[in-house]
DNA sequence: TATGAATGAGCCTTCATTCAT
DNA sequence: CATGAATGAAGGCTCATTCAT
């Protein structure tokens, strides 16, 4: 808290006057990132233009988000399962973040046909997730570099994993 | 440290007659688990089974060992990319448990055109983890529940993401 | 420091507020006895009497000021050798105490052929200083007790001990 | 203790055989150093030669001692003013250190005229190993360094201190 | 509202001492 | 006699939180 009121300039007195507690910054923060990795992750989602291009968009700048701006997602890595966020705020990001609409864009796709209709589409969305978080992962870590062609290559992974026609 | 002393039913004194620190347990720790994940993990493994029946147990069984004893998992996913875990640690463990036979194994389903030869196995061992670690993470929160049947669809879209031939 | 904070009336978090460590602490706390001594000390001591007349007086001063405050220069003589001081703390107390003043008119006493000129004014005065040390120390050990008379007696043989003329 | 007992080849648990506690460790060492600096400093004391002869012999002995194996008199000057030493100890190493025999020295020196005779004896001695003590100290301190001619210098002002008759 | 000094429970660690073997 | 594992009070220090101003 006293790190916090030093960089933000004010007293650990006002911190109080706006928060009930450390968690409910940490809660507030949490929101302020979904809500912001949201918006970057959906630049452009809400598209008339192919399901599969509108799915690799939004992936690759989830990608390119956390490459730019990993504090970010390792906050929210690190509190997603983590009691200390309430379930309100859990449940709230579903929404405000970019999970919702990708789940409903991968539930289109399974409408459609491009993808396997056995598996539910917010277990695909994870896994997904996962994969690519751990790639990204790897590479924070310096064991390898995130290239353009690995990111396509990437995407076309978790395409391919649950797609029913046969792909390039 | 005292709640480990309370637990354990010994006193904090006593912990430092065989730890050098909280750090040197914690170390300890990850190191015992992951050789326990690693056995758990490859059962089977070496064989001269064909490499998809050998790889879809391997993943199985990850899958079983962090649903049974998810602390474990949760564990080794908070600290894997901490600092708090020395370098050596972290280098015995690749040896020590699953990663490097699995990394091997992906490398040879490579050779044997298996699967996409752009795409460094040790990549794609990570990006699996990812996608299964999340689909369990997500049933860990009590999103959905891991039957039998989905394991057999997570694992098959592992396959799936990076497999050369048109597969079940 | 628990010590401390109950003595003091505050709690141990609020020292922290004031002093970074215990060794800061300490260190102030030295740096404030010497200031203190140092001023006690050379009451008096830069006027243009005689050279004798001065140093009598100055250790004179340092006897009693040792008798009447004996913790102060315990703690003196604990840490003056002691790497807990930081040796800025000492460098600046050499200047802030009497050590240098002292250091100074010794010179003098040289120049002047008061003094032998064939021992180091910092070693004399160390020198004294032990004597009048050691003969206060034994008296608190209440082995004996320090007269007005044995006082007066102490600073005649530190004179006497390198004074050139004799004197009484 | 654990120090002790790893250093010594012995266990804790065998020490507390033979010491009660620390303290008495604490004691005996420095019984034993009391001792073995007696030995060393009176070395060629118990003499009929002349009394200046045997006084100035026996500081410089003192001086080298203190040199040679510093740790001993930094541990003596710790503890010699300490409650941590019982009476008793102290009160024996009185006699079986130097102290007793280079006190009943300057008893003969007094009652042969050669010093003043207005200092008690016990005075003068805790005087002269004062100043001898801080010159030593100021050497350690690495401020000046103890030559054969400073040696014979500060031994010099120490009978000078006292002395009755002009001295060289 | 804003401040920041004050709080005190809790952190990890040390170490003289004990005691079952 | 010897061992060394076990003890637990005490050490210095941190930090989320409170409250008088």
């Amino acid at each position: 808290m006293s790190l916090i009121a030093k960089k933000s300039g004010v007293s650990t007195g006002s911190i109080y006057h706006y928060f009930d507690s450390k968690e409910a910054i940490i809660n507030e923060l949490y929101r302020g990132i979904v809500r912001y990795n949201g918006q970057r992750v959906l630049e452009g989602f809400f598209t008339d233009e192919p399901i599969r291009t509108r799915l690799e968009r939004a992936w690759e700048q989830l990608i390119r988000v956390s490459l730019e701006y990993p504090q970010g997602f390792q906050f929210i890595e690190q509190y997603s399962f983590s009691p200390y966020i309430r379930q309100e705020v859990k449940q709230e990001s579903y929404s405000g973040g970019w999970c919702g609409p990708m789940d409903k864009l991968y539930a289109d796709a399974i409408r459609e046909k491009l993808f396997r209709a056995d598996i539910d589409p917010h277990v695909m969305v994870q896994m997904h997730y996962g994969s690519l978080l751990y790639a990204v992962k790897g590479a924070m870590n310096r064991q390898w570099t995130v290239s353009d062609e690995l990111i396509e290559q990437l995407i076309q992974s978790c395409w391919n994993s649950v797609a029913l026609k046969e792909t390039g």
